[in-house]
DNA sequence: TAGGACATGTCACGTGATGACATGGTCTGC
DNA sequence: GCAGACCATGTCATCACGTGACATGTCCTA
């Protein structure tokens, strides 16, 4: 038998969900997440760079995967079309558990730490998008406002579909939101 | 002759900005800033909520004027126009101190936290601007959408007018990068 | 089997942030 | 012209976050 229980950061972050739900974020110190999750706060930090991480594990792998799908999106597709190809894959990566994103969602929007790390998540997304751009040859005002648009879809169809019923698709919905937004510019 | 000197709160800002400057934000202490602006750090925290909130104190301008800008255009202005004329607002605000614009903006980027609030205070001027859309009957999503993308033009604009020579109209750069925005979106 | 790599624990400490209470000028009503 | 409210600040105590330094025990490998 090991030393140690394994998956220590599965644990903590399993322990810090179940906390900020029974008594909220501020309510909870990171001593007691620690605790829960037979640790120390010092062991919490070296997983998580501060108390507010331990909600955002997950965006690294959406952040390949949006990185990844611009630079596969074919040579002759248009910057648009790349972009959109990313938000595609960021749809197929958020779209499958509506209530557990759901859940994640009241927690940071109660918070306002937490929603500027979720703001720093995006922009992060945004510069991952852009950054693809400009490898495809994208010069930089038009890559940073193509991306930033896109993430700005995302957001707004990533809500929507939030606040609908479970089962809408939402890569359709972004869809929408995308079009939206070509109607919108082109009506001035 | 009064028991305390006066305007206590651009003292802060004002020693924040040079200490911010001479040392960086990290290095910075809120009691060296208290201490230089001769005051204590409880005071300190009474004029801001927190640290970073010293640099932020004017984007409470913005966002008025802003609000103002929705509220004022012309009820038979599309939703787009609306939008356009709260940047107008905004590069008025925001154009006239480049070299101040440039100082302040270089202490941001070299801190995460101060980045993050950043984020949330053009996240708030989003929220005023979508705001204003809905008071015009503008539905949610397309609201929320418009002042997205109008955030999202704004930012890209600024930046790229930070990056360029002193002379440069702000207003121009936000037309033109909502007419690149037209472009990228009609060509999918 | 010795020794290094590694995940965690322990301890100490600086900083940010906040509540409670004290202080002493200024302003207002009478 | 004075009592008392008001208000900006000071003082003190305290807590949570975050980090550096060092210790410990297990596993892996030469």
């Amino acid at each position: 038998m090991s030393r140690w229980e394994p998956d220590a950061s599965g644990r903590l972050r399993q322990a810090a969900m179940e906390l900020f739900v029974e008594r909220g974020y501020e309510q909870t110190t990171v001593a007691e997440i620690a605790q829960r999750a037979g640790l120390t706060a010092r062991t919490f930090f070296r997983h998580f760079a501060d108390k507010r991480e331990v909600l955002f594990a997950s965006s690294a792998v959406l952040l390949d995967r949006l990185a990844e799908a611009v630079e596969d999106a074919p040579a002759s597709a248009s910057t648009m079309t790349a972009v959109l190809a990313a938000l595609d894959a960021a749809a197929a990566v958020l779209g499958g558990q509506h209530e557990t994103a759901r859940q994640r969602y009241s927690i940071i929007s109660a918070n306002a730490e937490l929603r500027e790390r979720e703001l720093i998540k995006l922009a992060s997304l945004s510069a991952a998008i852009a950054d693809g751009l400009r490898r495809r040859g994208v010069a930089d005002p038009e890559a940073s406002l193509a991306a930033e648009a896109g993430i700005a879809v995302l957001r707004v169809a990533f809500e929507h579909w939030l606040s609908g019923p479970a089962d809408q698709d939402l890569a359709r919905i972004v869809r929408q939101s995308f079009d939206q937004l070509k109607t919108l510019t082109a009506t001035i």
